[in-house]
DNA sequence: AACTGAATTGAACTTGGCTCAGGTTGATCT
DNA sequence: AGATCAACCTGAGCCAAGTTCAATTCAGTT
């Protein structure tokens, strides 16, 4: 039961997390193609081919870092939405777990929401094609917790029958949407944000 | 008053709209990145090098249809808003409004939302920039639209008081989320989507 | 000290966007 | 018709960035 992944190759002198947190950097800054490869092997101080020995490519770092995240959301959720016997807290719960975040997970968010295109066509190489796959099915993974704790709350009758699939993927876009154009130094802060879209996410499903 | 810009190279053997109509299958289909630039000009029926009597760069052209894109919605949204003196009955046309469209348009909404990040950086060279530029006003005008309508509502006392921008923007998430997973070829419905997007935006602003 | 596998590197290769210098087409004018 | 000019197009080749590979260094083990 509860199978736990581990993640491979942590020798003690290994720079995966190194190189992992700087492309994070990178990526969510300066943006995927934007970032050249050799910037991020500059950043971590080794050379630009040493990255291959962690990666077999750049998409492929991109893909696991994609797939981290989502494992991530995954756990929050599910941690979140664990002890609330009330729909409605349960909800408002899920929400504001989703916004209580670093400012390292905000760019993850921002990288993720960014290629989530990605993860529709098929890969070349094996490595990377296992990243995506994982990475897809931890999307349908979240999309179901969403759609499940809507289907539990309108069988409870505290929330209005609807079509739970789409309204669940609703509820998550409009949660998201928010890493499009959040800044952690920008005008508006995070607990504003959270505050407003956990009002709306209720009325939404709710009313 | 209302300046009409005209687009330019309109000549009689141009072949601009050709190349941009092509631009738009394979870059909504493939992918921007994924797609080769040689690809756009052997389904046009051209020369790779061809392509850039029209156009400076593939970005050039890409910022060219996320222009052109983002200059339709406004003037949808405009049109459907126009005679409509109820704010409930303004937002429920604009949202419909929004989900009418065509196959093409979809490829076009699709790709003007997996790019908006290319819209924040500033571009190496003119004739980029200028399209990026003009890009970055029509987003701030149709985010004014949305907002616009809130504040209208709002304080006409059809709609609670709350963060119109805040509020206008997440609306305005919520619905070009849905061009992340849609498809013409998929189970639902794009009607089906419009009521249930409708319905849920209703909700969360006049409640 | 000899051995082993992980970690690293410089140099060369590949791909795809892009430049350049010049050639072709066709509408218009005389 | 023939001349003219701008719009349009092309083959050859350049260049940047991702990637491959054989050779080398390093850390821990026997």
């Amino acid at each position: 039961m509860g199978t736990k992944i581990v993640e491979p190759e942590a020798g003690p002198r290994s720079k995966r997390a190194a190189i992992l947190a700087a492309a994070v950097d990178c990526f969510g800054e300066t943006g995927f193609e934007a970032t050249k490869w050799s910037t991020v092997a500059e950043r971590v101080g080794i050379g630009q081919t040493a990255l291959y020995h962690y990666f077999e490519s750049k998409t492929h770092c991109l893909l696991t870092i994609m797939r981290l995240e989502l494992q991530r959301s995954h756990d929050k959720f599910t941690e979140a939405t664990a002890d609330a016997a009330d729909p409605v807290e349960a909800l408002r719960s899920a929400v504001r777990a989703a916004y209580d975040v670093s400012d390292h997970e905000v760019l993850q968010m921002r990288i993720l929401q960014n290629h989530m295109d990605l993860l529709s066509g098929p890969r070349k190489s094996k490595r990377e094609e296992a990243e995506r796959v994982a990475a897809r099915q931890l999307v349908q993974l979240v999309e179901r917790d969403w759609t499940n704790l809507l289907v539990r709350g309108m069988s409870q009758g505290a929330f209005p029958l609807r079509d739970a699939q789409l309204l669940g993927a609703s509820v998550l876009g409009l949660i998201v949407s928010v890493w499009r154009w959040y800044r952690p130094s920008g005008p508006t802060p995070l607990s504003e944000v959270s505050e407003l879209i956990e009002g709306a996410c209720v009325r939404m499903v709710a009313t």
